[in-house]
DNA sequence: CACGTTGTGAGGTACGTACCTCATGACTTA
DNA sequence: TAAGTCATGAGGTACGTACCTCACAACGTG
């Protein structure tokens, strides 16, 4: 029988005592204030790290009686994931008051770059701490981001990331990966070879982008028996996404596999059924909603690969909440898994 | 652009004023201190029903200058689920503090009743608000969970549920969903019909018993061509369990798939690969462990079943907190997904 | 030398809850 | 009716941090 203990938290007087200044010398420190020499703030600093003070989050949010405020900014409209991610959102919200975390959610346009930059430009750190963003890869969402993290409102990006920007998080699975994990299935269940397409939402989502580099590696490494036809953007809604897919059906009557890794999954399932030829076509698409769920029941999709909406919401909030406790980086965040669902593991 | 909003949260002063008595006696009421009317107490019960009173617990801790003390109780030996569960918790315990939650590890013998209950016989409420064990169920075990319970030590159960005992919760996979998938994917894998052999770990833990009822359910409706052989117990024991199925390949040529829902796994891959007879037998295990991942690339298994460790720990610690915020039970935790492992999707 | 500026210390109050003491009034019981 | 018990109120201190005011000393400048 093993026993793994613990010892008590320092504290700010801690810290005072070793750097031998005064509480309020501290404090100024701790809290950016003026009026303390550069000297006596590295003192304070080499204290700090040598006791391994942490400012006891609670105890500060109380003091300032004041929540973690979080904003979460989702794209509205017709997108089913989307939507579970707003309601996983707003499941978490009223428990995440108990930890002093308040929660609000701002829906904007999708694939609109200058409503999610507007929304950033609105946020200020009196009402808002920390954003978290699904961020859509253009210069205006770049700049709205730095602006935002340069004022003191902390962006954290959810599902598709905006690297190269300040950004302090990345929440969502690793898309690469998942596109070759498509192309492998799809690979195996086409053994003769043939052609297979590609349908994205939009290639300026990083997502999306990285889907289809993860796709195409894999093919082209572990399949070159294969045709790949695409990609073609579907803006993630439905009557677009039905009308490229009855394209495809038309002009290639050998087409072999589907792969979505965008949504409009809805147009893509309906599609496949006015066609009569689903079920003899292999179809892999994204993220387990009602659309997807109905396609893997009826066969009309094979596979679907799926982020849990719940888990990168809690993920988030928690990675806010690290990041609230300090500016120094270094944030460990479990990754969100890819999950593989085919009909006989629905959940 | 649609805004979800909140409020200020109730304190006890605003309990006070609404049931029109004094902050002391709320405090009585809200710590059951003696010293109420019971007339009095209800008036004070109602006054939080209606105005949402929720105890701030950061506050409380801070007040009590206290954390929140958790102990997990797990399984030692050579289990390596059990080692990557408290490999988990171990994880967890630092960022846990900055929740003013002090996490305690205790290894004991596995499979060993007698030991368990001595472990939550140790606890006391100074030292432990809450217990989180993997129950076997025995009525040694379910006594200390009662005796636990009764003298101010929460208990819940961990992977292995102890049902009409007095713990307050369970963090785990639904094990007969587990165990109703491998007979859905093992009556797949063989059309032809055949011999099928089961492999536990012990009938005393209440997961496996879950995991043969489900898969014994699922094979009976909808595989019956299939014949059942065992179950056999191995008692999570590398040696015995390649024992077992060294037997169990000798004594049955025909042998077309075997389920192990207990751990034991290298001896499992041993005796398959030494057999000879690998990846000519259709082969499900439990848990992505290091003898399991193994099987799978070299094919000798063909699926791995899996509840995620660091999942389950978050979950546990989640719900200690909610559990630590209110007597009143109703908790919702989100349910541990099983996973699917096959050779190409291991993370 | 009087003056302002700057760095630092001392100490207070507040946040929401826990826990303590003391006072007071109502009611019981002999 | 005096003594005792019980229910309740009033008010304080503490937890760790934030934020404020005031005091004071060191320093330069004119």
């Amino acid at each position: 029988m093993n026993k793994i203990g613990v010892h008590r938290r320092a504290t700010v007087h801690d810290v005072a005592r070793a750097a031998g200044v005064s509480l309020a010398t501290v404090d100024r420190v701790l809290n950016n204030r003026p009026g303390v020499r550069s000297a006596t703030a590295e003192k304070v600093e080499a204290a700090i790290a040598e006791i391994g003070f942490q400012r006891d989050l609670s105890a500060s949010l109380l003091a300032r009686a004041r929540n973690l405020a979080l904003t979460f900014v989702i794209p509205d409209g017709t997108n089913e994931f989307m939507a579970s991610l707003a309601g996983a959102v707003e499941r978490r919200a009223s428990q995440a008051l108990n930890d002093r975390m308040q929660i609000q959610t701002l829906r904007v346009q999708p694939l609109d770059a200058a409503a999610l930059a507007r929304s950033l430009d609105g946020l200020h750190p009196r009402n808002c701490d920390c954003a978290v963003i699904v961020a859509s890869e253009e210069a205006s969402v770049l700049a709205a981001v730095d602006s935002a993290t340069r004022r003191g409102v902390m962006v954290m990006t959810l599902v598709s990331d905006l690297p190269g920007s300040l950004r302090r998080q990345f929440i969502g699975i690793d898309n690469v990966a998942a596109g070759r994990t498509a192309a492998s299935l799809l690979g195996r269940f086409m053994p003769q070879g043939g052609k297979l397409a590609v349908i994205a939402g939009s290639l300026h989502l990083r997502d999306h982008a990285d889907r289809l580099n993860g796709f195409r590696q894999a093919l082209e490494a572990e399949f070159p028996q294969l045709e790949l036809i695409g990609p073609i953007e579907g803006h993630d809604e439905r009557p677009q996404t039905e009308a490229i897919v009855a394209d495809l059906l038309r002009m290639h009557p050998d087409l072999g596999g589907l792969y979505n890794l965008g949504a409009g999954n809805a147009g893509l399932v309906a599609a496949l059924e006015k066609s009569g030829r689903a079920r003899r076509i292999r179809v892999i698409a994204h993220e387990l909603t009602e659309p997807t769920r109905q396609g893997l029941e009826s066969g009309a999709i094979d596979v679907v690969l799926d982020q849990n909406p719940d888990g990168e919401i809690r993920e988030a909030i928690a990675a806010a909440r690290g990041l609230a406790l300090g500016a120094n980086g270094a944030l460990v965040s479990n990754p969100i898994e890819i999950g593989i669902f085919l009909r006989d593991n629905l959940r």
